[in-house]
DNA sequence: ACCTGAACACCGTTCAAGT
DNA sequence: ACCTGAACACCGTTCAAGT
């Protein structure tokens, strides 16, 4: 006798991020998604591989929330930069997630495009790829240290942010 | 009766970053860290607080061993950023932990004062620490980046990075 | 088919008892 | 003083038994 499915997997992603945001890493258990979707733990291993593979699924779907704001954006860098940096403080965790765990391929490469579509209309094809990693390099490295703190200790973030992306552009430009 | 020391806090910390970089975080236990120091893990709390301790002093050893290489490079961004990727390639547990773990205000602050001192001599002491942060942003991104194999998809890395770097350089001293 | 309680392995941490 | 075995709480994971 078949049971219904009281559950989906991407029932159990949502609940991921949201835990994920509400408690932190170590807060993302399996209990507490179980919980949150309303059946025993076990029960996910019906959906999902294990705890590894959870995170993966919550840090692809990071991404691809992202790859929405980046595509809303307009087609500039400094546009990029801001959604970049509006997401990363909406969604600290996942964001940082993003770099932890082992998101798909797929999701990350259509993160990159409308960044390397910008890039190739400031500096042209040849160096689009560069200029793309050059661009992101700073903003993700920005933004985790923002996140993390390491900026307390002085200085205008926000005016950090925009001496970095003037000068990137500066740079690339030349 | 006292009974003499059998291990110590630099002891621990030294066999915390042996076995980070040979088993990933997951691996870094307190069981493994007792074994290697020769105790038995209960024993660990006599000299530090817990785990979020020990990764938090790992932390700290690790980013101090950084300062080492980033003081013994030349005073300028070039060597720096070349001096910084060697690190990350010889550490990379480490150095992804530094951006994780809640490490000493005292050794970022130590680790940030030779880019600092390059950064002002080439834009000023007024920019010195906007540029500071351009500079770091970019090289810790394009450093977790690479370790954690986003730029698997094509292109030459060595390239890209040379590629940030002049492009860095340029957009500062314009 | 899917769900669950029970069970197991493993880890962090505490603590009373040893020396 | 420091060290340890024993114990506890908590978590990930498996599995036989339910429906």
């Amino acid at each position: 006798m078949p049971t219904p499915e009281r559950t989906s997997v991407d029932e159990i992603v949502t609940a991921g991020r949201e835990i994920l945001e509400l408690a932190g890493p170590a807060g993302l258990t399996m209990q507490a998604v179980a919980t949150r979707v309303g059946v025993r733990a076990p029960s996910l291993y019906k959906r999902i591989r294990d705890r590894d593979a959870l995170l993966s699924a919550v840090a692809t779907a990071s991404i691809e929330a992202l790859t929405a704001q980046l595509e809303a954006a307009a087609d500039d860098l400094t546009a990029l930069a801001r959604a970049y940096r509006t997401f990363a403080h909406a969604h600290p965790e996942g964001f940082r997630l993003m770099f932890t765990a082992a998101a798909s391929h797929e999701a990350l490469g259509r993160s990159a495009a409308p960044l390397i579509r910008a890039a190739s209309a400031l500096v042209g094809e040849d160096d689009a790829l560069d200029a793309a990693r050059l661009f992101t390099a700073w903003a993700t490295g920005f933004l985790q240290m923002e996140l993390s703190g390491a900026f307390r200790l002085g200085g205008d973030v926000d005016r950090a942010f925009e001496y970095g992306l003037s000068r990137l552009l500066t740079g690339m430009a030349a």
